[in-house]
DNA sequence: TTAGGGTTAG
């Protein structure tokens, strides 16, 4: 277009630079931004906004795009949802969910298309309680709920801990796509609801829907969680032969996390070596991890060692390698490693709790003492271990990673981000309430056995979303069966 | 007659 003999205008260009965003190629579009000001541009509001949405769609483009945006008038919803949306896309959820709240305060109605971006940030954080006061706005303000926005709604109570409100929203629905299947079916994984999750997807069939590769791997991942290995075989089979899906490297990544959380360690790495496609790094760091938990340490060290040669500057391998030589007890090698990370310059990422408080999000890492009741909070998470140890706790001190004795071994647990949430909550919610926390990373062996003591102790339901599922701990027991 | 949106293993 940039080469014709015609002059664009204002209406070719948002085309144009919708199609930037889509590939986000953030060199095209600066240069059709280029030629917009060079043909001269009259400040089309429909033009701006594109202009915003291909900057926030792009890598390294959303501060231009932010200083579009503030520079520009807004009156209406559509470049503050492009706004929210690249936040989002970008991981920003705090932000997006601040550039809401100034969206609120400057008085411009939110349409379902802003509310589904805000959705998504709430989806992220984890946070529920922010979530619902989406959905009564969505409600008050009697905004259209298209399949979308429902879908938004679905995601975002089954991934903030409420999978049957998600299930309820789902069965209301009188149009549904096969987003809203997936959502549901992922969802029900998610919580270790296979039997569920499963009987939905032969529902779908039912109802003539077309299945597609996504849902399937939402269904392997639920078979996946629940421990159905046989099952989980038979529709990775049926992909194939029943609706001619061919199966990705997605959907080989969980068929060894299936074997490897069943403990078929072995039969997994059978599985890898005859797989028709190249195994990714993301199998075979599900493969180490499996070996570090169940206990084939000298195979686990031989491949995360083949992925460091393979990655070298990818940090993930390395934590895999230290924490299996900690396991081994093997303390030079696993400092030899870690000097290796400092040398390079990386640094593991460090575990954090958040948890959600009179719509305040709280975070905490390890040892936490930035918040203004630490000392309490650190006197709450003693007591709770003198009361759980009462209780026949016992602290599993082989899960610190470090080469300490075992009272400090037992500091360093008490001292977990999720203890600190857990005390933290504990403290500043009334006796008997819920208590939800969104964790960055899995939860360790040890936090998950406390967590279920500390349900018990404090008579409290507590839901917690790892990086991989959901654990509702109540009365000392887990959903999960110990099966994560 | 042009602008912003939903699902994906570890």
């Amino acid at each position: 277009m940039l080469e014709c003999q015609v002059l664009p205008n204002n209406f070719t260009y948002p085309f144009v630079l919708k199609a930037c965003a889509g590939i986000g190629d953030l060199n095209l579009g600066k240069s059709v931004h280029g030629s917009l000001l060079k043909f001269g541009f009259d400040g089309n509001n429909h033009v701006l906004n594109t202009l915003v949405h291909m900057y926030c769609s792009c890598k390294g483009g959303i501060q231009i795009g932010r200083k579009l945006f503030d520079e520009m008038t807004k009156n209406d919803s559509v470049p503050w949802s492009a706004m929210i949306g690249g936040y989002v896309r970008l991981g920003r959820s705090n932000d997006a969910v601040d550039l809401f709240r100034q969206m609120q305060i400057q008085g411009v109605c939110p349409d379902e298309i802003t509310m589904v971006a805000v959705l998504c940030a709430c989806t992220d954080l984890g946070a529920l309680e922010l979530g619902r006061w989406v959905e009564s706005l969505i409600e008050k303000r009697k905004l259209n709920k298209s399949v979308e926005l429902n879908n938004a709604l679905i995601d975002m109570f089954a991934k903030c801990g409420d999978v049957d409100k998600a299930l309820k929203l789902f069965r209301t629905m009188n149009e549904r796509s096969i987003v809203s299947w997936t959502s549901v079916i992922v969802g029900l994984a998610m919580h270790g609801r296979g039997l569920q999750a499963v009987s939905l997807f032969q529902e779908m069939i039912r109802d003539g829907v077309e299945p597609d590769g996504v849902v399937f791997i939402g269904l392997l991942s639920a078979c996946s969680h629940s421990g159905f290995v046989e099952k989980g075989k038979e529709y990775f089979d049926l992909m194939r032969k029943e609706f001619a899906i061919l199966p990705k490297i997605e959907h080989y990544g969980c068929m060894v996390d299936m074997l490897c959380r069943a403990g078929h360690v072995r039969e997994a790495v059978e599985f890898v070596q005859k797989m028709p496609i190249e195994p990714n790094s993301i199998v075979w760091r599900t493969l180490v991890n499996a070996c570090r938990t169940h206990s084939e340490l000298k195979l686990g060290e031989n491949l995360a060692k083949q992925l460091i040669q393979n990655e070298p500057t990818l940090e993930a391998n390395y934590v895999l390698l230290s924490n299996i030589y900690a396991k081994m007890s093997h303390w030079e090698e696993k400092t030899k490693t870690r000097e290796v990370m400092d040398k390079k310059g990386m640094r593991k990422i460090p575990g954090s709790t958040m948890i959600e408080l009179n719509n305040k999000i709280y975070r905490f890492v390890a040892g936490d003492m930035s918040h203004n009741q630490f000392k309490e909070i650190f006197e709450m998470v003693d007591e709770m271990g003198r009361e759980m140890k009462r209780a026949g706790y016992v602290p599993s001190t082989s899960e610190v990673m470090l080469d300490i004795d075992e009272e400090d071994k037992e500091d360093n647990l008490n001292r977990h981000s999720e203890k600190l949430a857990i005390a933290f909550a504990l403290m500043n919610t009334p006796p008997g309430t819920p208590i939800r926390i969104v964790k960055n990373l899995r939860v360790c062996n040890d936090c998950h056995s406390a967590t279920k003591f500390i349900s018990k102790i404090y008579n409290r339901e507590i839901i917690a979303r790892d990086r991989s599922r959901f654990h509702h701990f109540k009365d000392g027991l887990c959903s999960c069966k110990d099966f994560w």
